[in-house]
DNA sequence: ATTGGCACTCATAAGCAATGAGTGCTAACT
DNA sequence: AGTTAGCACTCATTGCTTATGAGTGCCAAT
């Protein structure tokens, strides 16, 4: 067990490093912080650190700086959350909840929270796994083409364009339309293409050809739904702080427009008792993510499916002031899209 | 008027430096070029160019670099456009066309052509100064809740929820959908709002309520529509070829995710004989923008409105490729949006 | 357990000479 | 008149050496 001044020198050692990006040494330490006793003390609870590596040294003789299991261990339990500014939270409520469409309000939250945090933002669409089908509509565009829209209850439309080569009646869509929103509409969206392709044969002679060109449409959209996304904001936060960065942001950048890479990593974090996750530097699976920690929480759209919001941004980032913000805007997105 | 030999010679200065990003000198240049004459008469050559400002020497005694108006000179009378390749050709082929959605295709356009160029890619939406309304859609959602649409005959589809708050009947809905689209359908957007006002008084007093909060919502659509945007792809383009990069990134980062001025400055741009419209470092008004070189072409959306599709990149970019690119992304475009 | 003292390390900065790519100029050559 | 060789000069870059100093690790004394 690691006794107490230690564990305080860490926690002042991480603060310093954030706030200087300098490798800490003994002398800085004592003069900054009142530990009461002399920087050579100081220098045995850091041994004690390092053999623990909680910290490393990136020359042999130079100032000292947090790993990832320093990192780890500040956050856990020596950290103290910051809650948001009254300025900050004034900024939150005034951004959010001024649009009542899914789209605008997920942007709008990505940038707020990139704004906020001076950190790349991510926000996550609404997994659509437990969502259903409010309505299917069907749009005669021209003599050729027809708009399909799927709405879901979760406030989600997606909508496609598509062609029908051969062309169609007016009356034909109409009856379409109903005959597909009788079947699906109510039903979760993991049973639509299930349902749909057993109730081929109800469909009314006059309509099959139509529909044959349709419903693979509406496959194609209930996966398009399924598939999830990410939204990004504020990468430029980045290339601000290169210089703060150990080696070239560019992979970087490009492991997270890599929508893939980082689903997959997100969707791997449960939130711990801050209501928070965060993945410290090499605990990201990811290669390219080795010196940056990702903090997401999730939020809640309508009480019930859950996706991601969160930060990308230098291991040594302030966590503080982070965690506090990305709750916050969690809580005020999962209240505003409930009231939709 | 300057010779032609001197020309010669800016032009092979502008390859090798764009090749090799480094200040070019007449000892290499006479390696690398067949001339026929000796290093001193290219120095004489460079005297030339020096005089009329088309190359500057970054430091007392060391090879040239092409100004802005060495690039432009270059880009104007000496460069031949490489057309693109087979493999590319092939790629655009593959890449486009697959989808009939607008928003899809201009999505994969900007994706595409970031990765033809390595540099980032920029697409404008359409401009609607011309298009018309083909449809407005309302549908309901909820007890409170009504999805509004609006399409146009470019295709483009926006689309809003709205709140009502005292509630609505099914009929009303319907109802008033019919009469905005009896008014407004096939009418130019442009004229949208000024219809709708002067038409107030028709409505029959049961639907009152309702078109009060709906119409007001049509008018945001139409402006959200007008509206300009650009789409972006490739910001991480930048990052890697930051060594390339005279300053720090960020501030050119910054100053293309401010869609305002992006806007601003293609919409200056005028086409030129080659198809394609470019600013060179400082020719674009934007200051953050002085060490980048903008190019844009005209694209076209059913035949009739255009807007801007293009690339941009460090002053020393390959010009000769990117406009290729450019052009044939924006020719293929224009084809693949024709046969929407 | 804490501290002062001290030798040791090592990145960083400063100074300095050597290198060499490149220029500008002049005088000779075609 | 255009071209060329020759040469002195500039100046960024490189390599080298030498401080400088922040910082460590350890030991003996408190």
């Amino acid at each position: 067990m690691i006794p107490e001044r230690p564990l305080e020198v860490l926690k002042a050692i991480v603060q310093d490093y954030i706030q200087s990006n300098e490798p800490v040494g003994s002398k800085s330490l004592v003069e900054r912080h009142s530990f009461g006793v002399s920087a050579a003390t100081i220098r045995n609870d850091m041994a004690i650190l390092e053999e623990e590596e909680l910290i490393a040294a990136p020359h042999t003789s130079s100032g000292r700086v947090p790993t990832d299991k320093g990192y780890r261990l500040f956050v856990d339990r020596l950290n103290e959350v910051k809650p948001i500014s009254k300025a900050e939270r004034a900024a939150i409520e005034s951004f959010m909840s001024k649009s009542s469409d899914l789209d605008e309000t997920l942007g709008q939250t990505a940038r707020l929270l990139s704004q906020l945090t001076n950190e790349i933002a991510l926000v996550q669409y609404p997994s659509l796994g437990k969502a259903s089908v409010r309505h299917i509509e069907l749009i005669a565009i021209d003599e050729k083409r027809l708009l399909l829209m799927l709405i879901t209850d979760s406030g989600r439309i997606q909508q496609h364009v598509m062609e029908v080569a051969s062309g169609y009646e007016a009356s034909a869509v109409e009856k379409l339309r109903n005959f597909l929103n009788e079947k699906v509409a109510g039903k979760p969206l993991s049973s639509v293409n299930k349902t749909l392709r057993a109730s081929k044969d109800e469909i009314s002679p006059p309509l099959q050809a139509l529909a044959g060109t349709v419903i693979p449409e509406v496959a194609l959209l209930v996966d398009a739904n399924s598939q999830e996304k990410i939204l990004l904001a504020g990468t430029s936060n980045l290339a601000k702080r290169q210089g703060e960065f150990p080696g070239s942001i560019s992979p970087v950048l490009e492991a997270i427009e890599e929508q893939v890479v980082l689903l997959k990593l997100i969707s791997e974090m449960q939130a711990d008792q801050h209501g928070v996750s965060l993945r410290i530097g090499r605990e990201n699976t990811v290669d390219a993510l080795s010196n940056t920690s990702v903090l997401v929480s999730g939020y809640e759209n309508q009480g019930s499916e859950v996706a991601k919001v969160g930060v990308i941004g230098p291991t040594r980032m302030d966590y503080s002031s982070n965690i506090g913000a990305v709750r916050a805007v969690a809580r005020y997105l999962t209240q505003s899209l409930g009231g939709l």
